[in-house]
DNA sequence: AACCAACGGTTCAATTAATGAACCGTACAA
DNA sequence: TTGTACGGTTCATTAATTGAACCGTTGGTT
């Protein structure tokens, strides 16, 4: 992992729910020393992609970050492709949908479009996710380089509910299922009651970008429901990936390269 | 500079009018070996920061950053504070008034509120413009870091009009007479036909973050409404600074330390 | 008020990663 | 066919990153 890739993942350990964050907290998230994050937040800073709150002294994401946001989707419009997408597979299900970003090791809710049901999953959006507890997780992991896959098999993997798998030989099996399917699902493996189905989607890269995924609460789950759920989020994330300019049929194909190496 | 910060200023390469770079295009705007720069690409891609077109192999800004933009957004908002303040000054003034963020070494424009009359400048959303020539260039550089000033007089000031200032003696008079009036003028130095009266605002750090600017066809511009416009440019430039978190009463005492160090 | 732990920030010799000239294969135009 | 520019890769040289130890400060505890 290069020195930048390194400083990249400061970025990634700021959410809704941590916006803000002091310098020891970012050395100890981010497993580095105290003076190697400083130095990266300050060559972050100098370009307006974090700031630091004078009285605090924690740091924030930056404004620059909204200029390129904005170049972005001017340029190269997703939201506005997606959203409709992801709309048309919360009312066809009636269960709260969701799309996410691989951010670092973990997926990032970048779009949400909640179940019309009083009783209905409700999710953060900016919120990050393991990889290895929810079915975006397991679904983006079937389709990541191999590297990439060790990498996260190899770390502790944090127990969640008594559901979460934590023996990696068993998750390994998971994804691999999930390769199979082209699809992953997680029974309350990251919370109770949570019934979690998804599928990757593919950007203009060969690899795989993020996942859609549909929440269910688990008292509404039944063989039938699940099916229809499974067809609606397979359709769904071949839409996705089509207008993200990927290319489904390369899914099997590609897999197991590392990116962009 | 870091490698760090090397790498983030490939970032800042890209605008509204350049969505788009191959590899070597990429090293000569930024001056680096195409290995190195290649090397900064696959590490900013690995975050999402950047993606790659498979067909033109041409570099884009990733899917990543609206999750970025997103949480800073949700958790420190900007937008809706600044454009109220941005149409005001564009209502008051009858002139295109418009917001922007430095970006490495360049304005980059972050809003724009146009204005009515058909006879007005217009701006594209997005774009990166010279330091030296614009008054917003020259109203952030009058309350920057020294050592940025030093840096930015000792690259060539390349002239954009036949009144560009391209001695860095007399640029630097022009950024201390900014500094004392507290906003910058340009008159058609970046653009014949275009007048640009800008002032400096600051974030929560202490030196300045960007600038508000006015921009009037020049053959508007009387001594009158040149003040008329100052005033307001002014005014509405400590609005931002108010909402922003900034403190302007530090512009006089804080403008020569380097940024976070 | 004395103590202590944790904070943000800094220093500099030891270490490790970044660098870039030269290279490959390819695509396209003259 | 030749020439040029492209994206991408290699590896000995070089230059930057690293982190233990440090400083001063803050805020809570005894």
């Amino acid at each position: 992992m290069s020195t930048v890739d390194r400083a990249l993942t400061l970025l990634d350990l700021f959410s809704e729910s941590r916006p803000e964050s002091g310098l020891s907290e970012l050395a100890r998230l981010a497993g580095y020393d105290k003076a190697t994050t400083r130095r990266f937040l300050v060559a972050l800073g100098n370009h307006g992609y974090v700031e630091q709150d004078p009285e605090s002294r924690k740091y924030r994401l930056g404004a620059a970050l909204l200029r390129l946001a904005n170049v972005r989707e001017t340029t190269f419009p997703v939201t506005d492709l997606v959203l409709p997408i992801l709309n048309r597979l919360r009312d066809s299900t009636a269960e709260t949908a969701h799309f996410s970003l691989v951010a670092g090791n973990s997926m990032a809710t970048v779009m949400i479009a909640e179940s019309p049901r009083a009783n209905r999953v409700s999710l953060e959006q900016g919120e990050r996710l393991p990889l290895h507890s929810t079915a975006s997780g397991i679904a983006w992991l079937a389709f990541a380089p191999d590297k990439t896959v060790q990498r996260i098999l190899a770390k502790p993997l944090k127990p969640l509910t008594s559901k979460t798998e934590t023996d990696p030989e068993r998750l390994r099996k998971q994804i691999e299922t999930a390769r199979v399917n082209g699809f992953a699902v997680a029974d309350q493996s990251h919370e109770d009651d949570v019934h979690g189905i998804a599928a990757p989607v593919f950007n203009a890269n060969a690899h795989s970008s993020g996942a859609i995924a549909v929440a269910t609460p688990v008292s509404r789950v039944t063989p039938e429901t699940a099916q229809q759920i499974q067809m609606a989020v397979h359709q769904a994330a071949l839409e996705i990936t089509n207008v993200l300019g990927g290319e489904p049929h390369k899914i099997f194909t590609n897999a197991n390269k590392e990116a962009g190496q």
